[in-house]
DNA sequence: TATACACTGAACCAAATGGTTCAGTATTCG
DNA sequence: CGAATACTGAACCATTTGGTTCAGTGTATA
């Protein structure tokens, strides 16, 4: 059994809860940003996604880098690595619950060759 | 592309957020349990552990059904499919960032498999 | 050098969170 | 019937969250 460090989870999955900062790491995803075009991207002010930043930056979702008078921001070095762990775990569990056996032997036969 | 409703993302990840909801989904995998039982294991009043079930509740990872003076809990219908695959998703991109061209491709083929 | 720009920090605000206690209500059991 | 059990709802509390404004600081540019 895989043990879970429930401060990341925890960090992780409440900086994925809110749709800004899904949209900031989908962008980030795409190309790094000054905290102005993520601010003027998603109608908001500096300030403002300035502390969505710190909250994905301490989750390690998103690190930054400030030159000169710009902060750049590029998506971090988490990969949510746990996260789809452990909900890919929970599926696992609420199939057994619910599936048929058929179902839940198939599935673990592909993780297993997704694994492997 | 697929679309996210934001709403039950999130939901979903603000329930996930705190461990003893995660707690809470990983016993009522293994088995139903009512409001009692589930504060007593996580040590917590009735009426706390109540709150969390609601919260469960409304995200739709739990359903409950009251017999008599007992509400049992259990699993709900949601999969976090969509959790899931926002997941992938992002880890799809955050490879195409970082990682050399044969790792993306290589899991993008293991995706593939997976998904077919 | 003066001005504009990018960010930062403090202060404030309303609402949500995660917990509690206390006072019920409804149900079961002896 | 009377007592214990299981939950429920209201009220309260401290902290966090998601946003703002305002007043800076430091950097680039005309």
């Amino acid at each position: 059994m895989v043990q879970y460090s429930q401060p990341n989870l925890d960090a992780a999955f409440a900086a994925l809860s809110d749709a800004t900062r899904r949209g900031v790491l989908e962008q980030l995803g795409q190309a790094e940003a000054s905290i102005t075009e993520l601010a003027d991207r998603f109608q908001m002010t500096l300030t403002g996604m300035k502390k969505h930043v710190v909250v994905l930056e301490q989750a390690g979702l998103v690190t930054t880098e400030k030159i000169g008078r710009v902060r750049t921001c590029r998506l971090g070095a988490r990969r949510l690595e746990e996260e789809a762990a452990w909900i890919e775990s929970y599926r696992q569990l609420w199939a057994a619950r619910f599936d048929d056996l058929d179902t839940v032997l198939e599935d673990m036969k592909r993780r297993e060759k997704t694994n492997g």
